[in-house]
DNA sequence: TATGAATGAGGCTTCATTCAT
DNA sequence: AATGAATGAAGCCTCATTCAT
């Protein structure tokens, strides 16, 4: 019986009111009603709240290693790097309303005394950085991109469009900033490809 | 002696205290206490929390339409452009650690029954997007773009830019991002005016 | 010109907000701003929100006294004390919604501390009961009534089933309970005159 | 040992003090400091202050219907009715001070919005109401009445009494008026009969 | 007479967390 | 692994009242 954990299903319905409303204004009571959970099964599983994103970033961080998306495996032709940004495009579909990034969000409403989660925060967004440096630096190698090229900036580049394409997107609900931040990005990788 | 009045002090700390940490980690109670104002003075001067955070937006779009910022002007040359982008990394100095944008930053915390807010925050966005998008077709029609170029979404990418650029930088507690970003957006627009 | 003075606005005012929610479901604030009035014209005019009590209850008692009401003047007949019992039907069908009596809903709401209020409270009870007292024994003496009838109880069953009949009518949002109510006591008055 | 549980023993200590003070006078923390009960305790139990008002009136219908008091079960003789009336009598004796009757106090404190709660005090008011008026059809059919009384408004007639008597009685703190209510009310009654 | 600004206590409610079982 | 009950601080807001002008 595949039956899902209480655990698991705490996270997972917290990663989504995380998404939807933010940490700040979710409550442990918030999500354990959503899950249909008891109070204290929550301390059971969970030192605190903090710990509870905690897992949740740990969990989000595991679905975009293992799962068969564009952003877990390696980004290795411009099909990829394509896919990777529309890959944000679609996830957002499956919404009623647009989102801004879960991570993002989350690791905007930080405070600087959670020291632990923005670590965590900063290790996901450099696992994803990673993988845009990598395929630039390989483009870069391979005579794709001219030498003067920052492939380091470059991937701060794509990440902040994504962050900012979702988030304007979720202000103004509507898909339309994201749609057209992606457009901009790739025509302008395009054009500093050749 | 200009004094300050208190409903003033109270709105710019609390766009102070919003920036920083956001509309849902800021009690009224910080704020009280960080404008030293009574606590019932707050309700004398503004309906609800709600009714300050109308008020500081309402102040924040006054203070770009007015003040003697790149953002107040019209953007009227390529060079007024790089003053309107830098100016976001200019202000971001000013703090000791990076901050996102406090406008994306209210607007993303807002949730969907505070559609009064939304409004205005949508407001102000049109205003940033309109004065983008008036230098773009203004360019356009100088021949500076291509006649196939999208004013209306290439305003969208740069204040996508600009939000993703903050955001991140504020994540990652490095203004590097910001900086990347700015550079990179400039010399999209750079290379598709020719 | 004759212009009704802010200090007889806000009595008029208070009167009515008190009819309709009660003293203590009635702020100051609330009065004000029915009233038009400013919050420190209130705290020229009125000691506190007790002195505005008190000064509702001294015009009340003014109004029920002076005006051309069948409260106002002698009950000299039966023609009379009907008058006197259908005044409050009459009185009501003012209302967009059954009201109680001013007076016993006012009395009802203070607690043991507001020793004044209740004494004037009381002597208006007073005067109404007297005003039946009055006519009763006259009744009495003309050989209306049986020698042993108690005209003092007489009086208090007669306020008690107007207080009873207004406020169950005000409860049930219907005025068919203060009709029964005035009903029945005219037919117990009438059947104990013979 | 039959602990009383917290939650009963907050509705017992609220109806008493909605009783004696009413709802708008009686806060939470009244409630709370009278039943040796911790902030939260309370919201654990009830969504609301409306919440507990509302389990105070399931509580009180409880009381009336199943206890062994002359409102429980069926009026069936004169006698029952008699005991039915001194029953508030007998009652109010318990308190230091007269009051009003709980039901129509906290009746007359609620406001046009409180709409559930409204329902919930005419549901027992219709139960009192329906008890009278089987009794009085009762003795209709067995010739006890005229043909042409109404024995709806008959009952509406009693209740009005009760209530009134009460609520005179606890404005002029003076058992009296009740005792003289239902007196009159109960000979008017023994008249009717024949 | 009249004004706007200030005060501080208290009201209702929600929060994250812990305890005893 | 799970339960319901308890805790106390904090959150937002309203109250009656007073002060300086």
């Amino acid at each position: 019986m595949p039956k899902i954990s209480t655990k698991n299903k705490i996270v997972a319905v917290a990663l989504d009111l995380f998404h939807e409303n933010g940490i700040n204004a979710t409550s442990v009571d918030d999500i354990l009603e959503a899950s249909a959970t008891g109070k204290s099964q929550f301390y059971y599983y969970f030192k605190s709240k903090e710990g509870l994103i905690s897992a949740v970033l740990e969990s989000f961080f595991k679905f975009i290693r293992l799962d068969a998306s564009p952003i877990n495996h390696e980004i290795s032709s411009w099909e990829d790097l394509e896919d990777f940004f529309n890959f944000f495009l679609t996830m957002n579909k499956r919404f009623d309303k647009p989102r801004a990034c879960p991570l993002g969000f989350i690791g905007a409403e930080l405070n600087s005394s959670q020291v632990e989660l923005s670590k965590q925060v900063n290790e996901i967004f450099d696992y994803m950085k990673l993988a845009l440096k990598k395929f630039f630096d390989k483009a870069k190698k391979n005579g794709d991109f001219k030498k003067n090229i920052d492939t380091d900036s470059l991937a701060d580049f794509c990440l902040a469009i994504l962050q900012g394409g979702l988030m304007t997107s979720k202000i103004r609900q509507d898909i339309k900033p994201l749609k057209a931040s992606i457009k901009h990005a790739l025509k302008y990788l395009a054009i500093i490809r050749s």
